[in-house]
RNA sequence: GUGGGUAUAGCUCAGUUGGUUAGAGCGUCAGGUUGUGGCCCUGAAGGCCGUGGGUUCGAGUCCCAUUACUCACCCCA
């Protein structure tokens, strides 16, 4: 975490994710006194000390959500289902959903000693960092990179065969929601997400293509979390989304598409007169609610077309001396090249002709 | 925190075993006759070669340091 003091010499702490500030709001601002089920979502910037790689940056955005006083798989499956319906939404294809249960303070003790007693024996052909994370953190050998670690993990204990039959009855409530909904996913032994606080369900969307940081949504239930922070007893579920993260999956997928959108309108205009004709008639336009342009900078006629074409402009005027004293100028469509008479004075018409054929 | 890679024009990149005014493509700007874009042609502008040391007659090129970027490890909330 970024941890620093201030001129005081306070010492600042800058958050490294939303949920535990969200379950401290919840606690602090009595929420929990409220109707049940509480629905919460956040936008925030968040800050880990961390290595910026692809895919993470020191600072970051983070979209979430949170369901609290809700028990039941039905919880834990809405959800997964709001997450889901949100990458759909985005755009976001090549997903997988892996989802996982890693039971309650009841059964997951049991579990765990049982996975340490597995590596102890096998310590040897370990990793260098997994033979210590067999001290400090024991499930992440699970999803270490590895190779040797990886087959070695490959017949370790696995958490859904040491479940308790309430978190076994919760689990299953789950999967058979999500087929009800045809949400697609995987159970991954693997995943196990890296807090204590987490109980029961855990998932991750991940997504190809996009560096290391595969995981573009990930969250799980968290029925231990208020009470621990010295509010009641109170479950929770959630989940958190990257956005730059998001941004990254978007562009490499096909969702990302660039605009390029022009001006309605560009006046090309001739000379000191009608630079300052075309201004007030710029404005007078925008009022109507077109995007209009005109030069700026001096051009030649022939440079301003060029400066049309370049910006993409729907339609372009011209106008001279010779129109100022007519009263009436070209307008050129600029997808086909047709030109058409528009009266000067009629601004009205002016924006009814560029809005009716640009289509 | 650890390891690798990169740093040259606005952008993407060339640049030989160290050798004279550092290049290309794209972009920008201006022209290609008198008031009309896209294609094409011509020309121009634009570089402390990331920064600081060192080696050398001579450094974009070799060495050291430093900074930034980047990828991976780590961590993953």
């Amino acid at each position: 975490m970024y941890t620093f003091a201030d001129r005081d010499g306070t010492s600042y702490t800058l958050r490294p994710e939303g949920t535990a500030s969200v379950a401290r709001a919840v606690v602090e601002n009595g929420l929990f006194g409220g109707t049940m089920p509480l629905k919460l979502f956040y936008i925030i910037n968040c800050f880990r000390h961390e290595r910026p790689q692809a895919g993470r940056y020191r600072e970051f955005y983070q979209f979430g959500a949170e369901l609290f006083g809700a028990e039941s798989p039905a919880a834990d499956a809405e959800l997964i289902m709001l997450a889901h319906d949100f990458l759909k939404a985005l755009g976001i294809g090549n997903t997988t959903l892996h989802i996982n249960s890693i039971g309650c303070p009841k059964c997951r003790p049991h579990y765990k000693e049982e996975l340490v007693k597995y590596f102890s024996l096998k310590k040897e052909r370990l990793c260098n960092t997994c033979q210590s994370r067999l001290e400090t953190n024991p499930l992440r050998i699970l999803d270490c990179k590895s190779p040797i670690c990886r087959e070695i993990a490959e017949n370790a204990p696995k958490t859904v065969d040491f479940l308790c039959d309430d978190c076994k009855n919760h689990f299953e409530g789950l999967k058979s929601r999500l087929k009800e909904v045809n949400i697609g996913f995987q159970v991954d032994v693997n995943i196990v997400r890296g807090l204590d606080y987490y109980t029961r369900t855990v998932f991750e969307f991940i997504s190809t293509g996009i560096g290391a940081q595969s995981t573009v949504c990930g969250g799980g239930r968290y029925d231990g979390l208020v009470h621990q922070i010295g509010g009641p007893e109170l479950s929770g579920i959630g989940f958190a989304a990257g956005i730059n993260r998001l941004a990254l999956a978007m562009e490499t997928g096909s969702a990302y598409v660039e605009s390029d959108e022009g001006p309605d309108l560009y006046i090309a205009a001739i000379g000191e007169n009608a630079s300052i004709k075309a201004a007030g008639l710029c404005a007078k336009l925008g009022e109507l609610g077109l995007v209009c342009e005109t030069d700026l900078v001096g051009r030649s006629l022939k440079a301003q077309m060029k400066y049309a074409n370049k910006i993409n402009s729907a339609f372009t005027l011209i106008l001279g001396d010779g129109e100022i004293s007519s009263g009436s100028a070209q307008l050129r469509n600029m997808k086909d090249g047709q030109q058409t008479d528009v009266d000067l004075s009629n601004a009205e018409s002016i924006f009814k002709t560029v809005k009716r054929e640009d289509v």
